[in-house]
DNA sequence: ATTATCTATAGATCTATAGATAATGC
DNA sequence: ATTATCTATAGATCTATAGATAATGC
């Protein structure tokens, strides 16, 4: 029953993968290590091999969320530098991110739930945020004081979580989209 | 043991009122149906005859924090109407509320697990973000369309959310209050 | 020989129910 | 007599560990 160094290194990162959408699809207490593990092609017994507790991956899997949700920011703004901030404020607020939380933003899925977890899980969730505004700030429109583009920037970010989740929320599906709407319109032109 | 019916709709309340201050605190899952009996003073069998689930004390609990919220906002328009928008600002992203998860804004304890409620949890929910929001319009400085006022509170509640949440989760005091700074410095004056 | 994974289980939860108890309200 | 609450428990979780198994890597 024993792999290789190589495949285990993969059925770790498989694992971690698989959290990081399950806990944003349904929560940090939502989904157990059994399913996860069973999600993964694994036995819930071999979880403990590579980490150390459920803590442990909730760190983990929220790291790499926020890095890959940042990825694709970046990418929009290597591929059109001029619009950059527009597209990411349309992605962002699209109908499909709304509805697809387990591939989507991790502080719109989980922020709040992560303000209730250890300090490890919230030391590696503000080294994601910080790169992710480092990131943001790229698609800023430039020609003003750099202190005022810091400011713009932390108010998008707020804007754009505070507007999915509000959106997520809602059972009106005609108010869900409004406040999309408004968000898309309010953020994409800058503050 | 049995008490009095005033006394049972008394203990109801307490029910509610202890449910709603434990859920923002910690979650729908990070407190169970016994030991909210037990803040309430009662025992856990006692929790059926008053609530036919869990499910529905959350509905319940998640209605009366929205509507005690959005309480504390009318009466500061009431008490003075001319700058509400910034009391309220000032209020919201203060550091006591950001500490004080248990009493605060149920929307940035709880809107993303709210989102993967179920029906009577939302539709709850809905109404009381519905109710939120006439208020809250009340406090945006008029002389503008009614379109553009309905569009800025908008703005304004996500942005309150979105900078709250974001400011609890970060694990930096810095960092946590620059977001907090910010958002009142430009939330305060409207958009 | 080492070790990644497996099976099986301990021990601690959690929601919900059954049936007993005792005070209220007719 | 009714009913609000209590005690006790069923049944289903959940995290974590112990010990067995079998393939890798020396």
């Amino acid at each position: 029953m024993r792999v290789s160094r190589e495949q285990a290194a993969k059925n770790r990162e498989k694992i971690v993968e698989v959290a990081s959408r399950e806990f944003r699809d349904k929560g940090f207490d939502g989904i157990g290590v059994a399913d996860l593990m069973k999600s993964a092609g694994l036995t819930h017994g071999g979880f403990y091999g590579h980490f150390a507790s459920k803590d442990d991956l909730i760190a983990e899997a929220c790291g790499t969320a926020m890095d890959h949700s940042t990825g694709k920011w970046a990418k929009l703004i290597e591929t059109s530098p001029e619009n950059a901030l527009s597209l990411i404020v349309e992605s962002y607020l699209s109908k499909a991110h709304r509805d697809d939380n387990a591939n989507g933003c991790p502080m719109a899925a989980l922020a709040p739930e992560i303000a209730r977890q250890g300090n490890p899980v919230r030391e590696r969730f503000t080294r994601g945020l910080r790169d992710s505004l480092d990131v943001l700030l790229e698609a800023m429109p430039s020609g003003r004081p750099g202190e005022r583009r810091r400011e713009a920037t932390l108010a998008t970010m707020a804007g754009l979580v505070g507007t999915l989740v509000l959106s997520r929320a809602v059972n009106d599906p005609d108010l869900a989209e409004e406040i999309l709407a408004i968000g898309r319109a309010r953020l994409g032109k800058d503050g």
